[in-house]
DNA sequence: GGTCAATACTACAGCGAGTGCAATATTGCA
DNA sequence: TGCAATATTGCACTCGCTGTAGTATTGACC
């Protein structure tokens, strides 16, 4: 009755049969592209009816991005609001990143191959930067607005938070175009500049 | 016979087609909504069979974006490759899109609305974001490039490429969301000021 | 262990976008 | 006028996705 029940046997399946669906997806998708795959092969080879697929995952997309993994927007959310008094949004940022790319899931390789279906699928790399990013922008404009000492809807913040989201996309594609010629942390230390020394140009007014 | 005919007959009748395709559907979709109209409702407007839509527009969408009008990805290309030898690619698009903002056709109440569509309507700011924005950055980078010395595909000139799209992308949804209590002129200066100074640091290395 | 309400699952019917194909109408040119 | 190119159409189909209503499962309470 209470909803706070740790975890139902009921909870639990629906969990189970959500990874189920989402393991068989992802599957499919890295074996036969996305386009190719049908929703009907998805629930075929998760066992379930088709029409349950969509009372888990609203779209085929949805189901490639549901992984609470790789510093979702909560966490970097979190370390952002937590940072030092003296450490600025993008350094905290910048050390975020680095945690998350040291992290071993990061660099999984289901989770590599699942990185590059997103971004050699036009669909979903549609998804992720309307979805994904613009959540993104919300959560830097409000440390952005915190070291300037503005609000996070005002222009200079909502500014910097696009420029840095696009420079980090821009650094990330680039990575992996160039299949790791370069390191990243160098990459990281020149995106960081780039958006300290922008920011600083906008604090001179 | 020869394809270098001024304007046949044929040819000059699909581009009214086109064009009745387009109005029809723009029509509806300001009234309308662009979700709740259907294919054949504009087939229907615009007295064509509803496969004829398909044949003059791949996807519902691109019939919002096949004006030539506002500064296409062409017009911004051809601005900034012809720029003078001082002038920088910064300086360049803030002063492309200062002439753009002040054409009569920009200022247009239809073109007001159909950006108000494009905005407020996700399907359509996730095309915007993911094909035009897209394009953009690879002219963008292309200027910089020249400016750093660098090639276009290397780490910095499409780093500033994305983070001048966002910005400016910024700054628009900015300007249309405070409804121009600002003046855009100033805003578009803390924009470029920000990027050149991002420039600057990458430069200094 | 049996009963009952909540809820998960499923089947079915249907809509709209988009496509391939073959038939038909229109057009430009000889 | 007649012919070939091409524009337009109708048709049948696939796929993503939704509403609805019926069935099965589950958990709680007796």
């Amino acid at each position: 009755m209470f909803s706070r029940m740790e975890a139902g046997l009921r909870e639990r399946k629906k969990q189970r049969t959500e990874a189920t669906i989402a393991a068989a997806a992802l599957d499919l998708f890295l074996e036969n592209g996305f386009e190719e795959t049908t929703v009907a092969e998805i629930a075929e080879a998760a066992e379930v009816a088709p029409r349950t697929f969509f009372a888990y995952f609203p779209t085929k997309e949805d189901v490639v991005f549901c992984k609470p993994h790789d510093g979702g927007p909560d966490a970097v959310a979190e370390r952002l609001a937590n940072r030092e008094p003296g450490e600025s949004a993008v350094d905290a940022l910048r050390a975020f990143i680095l945690t998350v790319i040291a992290d071993p899931d990061f660099n999984d390789a289901d989770e590599a191959r699942r990185r590059k279906l997103i971004r050699e699928t036009p669909a979903l790399a549609a998804y992720e930067i309307s979805h994904v990013t613009v959540e993104f922008q919300r959560i830097l404009a409000v440390a952005v607005a915190d070291d300037l000492g503005q609000e996070p809807d005002e222009m200079a913040p909502r500014m910097v938070a696009a420029a840095a989201s696009a420079a980090l996309r821009a650094m990330v594609d680039y990575y992996a175009d160039t299949d790791a010629v370069d390191e990243i942390e160098p990459l990281l230390d020149q995106a960081a500049g780039f958006l300290e020394a922008g920011l600083a140009s906008l604090n001179e007014r």
